[in-house]
DNA sequence: GGCGCTTCTTGATATAGGTCAAATCGGGAG
DNA sequence: CTCCCGATTTGACCTATATCAAGAAGCGCC
């Protein structure tokens, strides 16, 4: 555990925060606000908080309060049998919408937890209710955010359930890649936040499956893989491991 | 495909369905709707849809038009890869609701197919999104529902990414007795819809494994088997193959 | 009631990926 | 700058599951 800069864990304050001047917007909210709607969001985030790499946003078990939107970093959700197995269910990066998970029962079912120093955005759900209750944009905002991570879940489970190890490794890199590019980050080169132990985790497979897998594509010539960074060389190539050419 | 005894596929009308007086209301809308509330949701199921065995209820890439309440019946939903891989990404009973994959893009990301003949309530999105503006608590009871999905997707990436073929067997049929229990049916002794085949693509393991699996729990004592029928001699032996005693 | 197709079971064998082990690399702490 | 520890790579070997194959058992259809 690094020594702490700063002093305090977790929150850095009230301040208030208006999404109609953030950068991020057209990810959390990309629907076509217009100015005046726009306002009425702005009352949405009560404020921000810092979450530093290690520390946990929430756990399974705690009470929902808040939805939260990543300003900034890098998180992994898990969830976990009791007998200490844990499975990474997803990574996320900014812009992406967490805890839905406990909007179901009260809690949360999942833990997740920053990979590198992270700011969210939080959303007291009370508010996130009423306020997409009054303004259906919002509303159908949050319906297709909720979707879109089932949908996105169906994809983890068809790469779980009938992928070999070098085909989840390059839907896992290709996945990568064109979230980074959304975002206006090079496509084909980045850094790896999480270990091969917890892309292992995520693909379904041990973290020296993992690691040959790399080494493979290394071979190849279809990634340059040095530790945790990545450069893509031939998308074309990583995308027909994936779906043979027929 | 066998010949049809009645004339026409799909539907059985226009005859008004009251949710205030359907027996599955307590699965469908488990909030505490009072009477007078209840009338309003009436408004919500324009009409029934029958689907026969086989037939699917939506196919990826329709058109998101309606959420729909499986009445009764049994059915899967696929997600399949260009190759024609494909993966079953749910079965669904009385009481679930489907469709939610639609919501984000407009159009479905999956297959729904009926495995035995089905009757679902049809509830038009667009009629769903306004009420449960007007309504708090059908509001709530949406966001449950896909918060549920979500977790429940959870599960499954923790039983493919990482739990042995005897032990994703012995969830699956856990997993079934409980919702058949929760239905009133008996949680022991139940008929399987579905083939081996289907149950090894929803638990990412080859049908033969699936067979052998079911063989081996039929050797220790845990379950009776024959063919789709299904005894559950031993549950707690079956839960003691998922976390094994610690 | 028999036929034929599909589903299921079971055995033999192959293999992808897991497990165990060791060496190397890097990065943070002091 | 150096030390130390966790992360990564790589090799050797093993095992769970896939694959291939052959019957057997049901079930719908005629």
């Amino acid at each position: 555990m690094p020594p702490l800069p700063t002093r305090c864990a977790v929150d850095i304050g009230q301040l208030r925060v208006a999404c109609s001047s953030c950068s991020l917007r057209e990810l959390c909210l990309p629907a076509g606000f217009k100015a005046r709607e726009m306002e009425r969001i702005d009352g949405l985030v009560d404020q921000r908080r810092r979450v530093r790499k290690g520390e946990h946003l929430y756990r399974a078990g705690d009470p929902l309060t808040a939805l939260y939107a990543i300003r900034s970093g890098f998180m992994k959700s898990c969830v976990l049998h009791e007998d200490g197995r844990e499975q990474v269910a997803g990574f996320h990066m900014m812009g992406d919408l967490l805890g839905m998970d406990a909007i179901g029962g009260g809690h949360h079912m999942s833990d997740t937890m920053a990979l590198e120093d992270s700011e969210v955005c939080e959303m007291p759900f009370t508010i996130l209710e009423r306020l997409s209750r009054e303004f259906p944009p919002l509303q159908l905002q949050l319906h297709r955010v909720m979707s879109r991570e089932i949908v996105r879940d169906y994809g983890v489970m068809l790469l779980l359930g009938s992928m070999k190890a070098e085909e989840r490794l390059a839907a896992f890199l290709l996945n990568l890649s064109q979230r980074f590019a959304v975002r206006g980050y090079s496509p084909t080169e980045f850094n790896l936040r999480m270990t091969r132990q917890e892309i292992g985790s995520y693909l379904g497979l041990k973290l020296e499956t993992v690691s040959r897998a790399f080494s493979s594509f290394h071979q190849h010539q279809l990634v340059e893989v040095r530790h945790r960074h990545v450069r893509i060389l031939d998308p074309g190539g990583l995308k027909a491991v994936l779906g043979p050419v027929r």
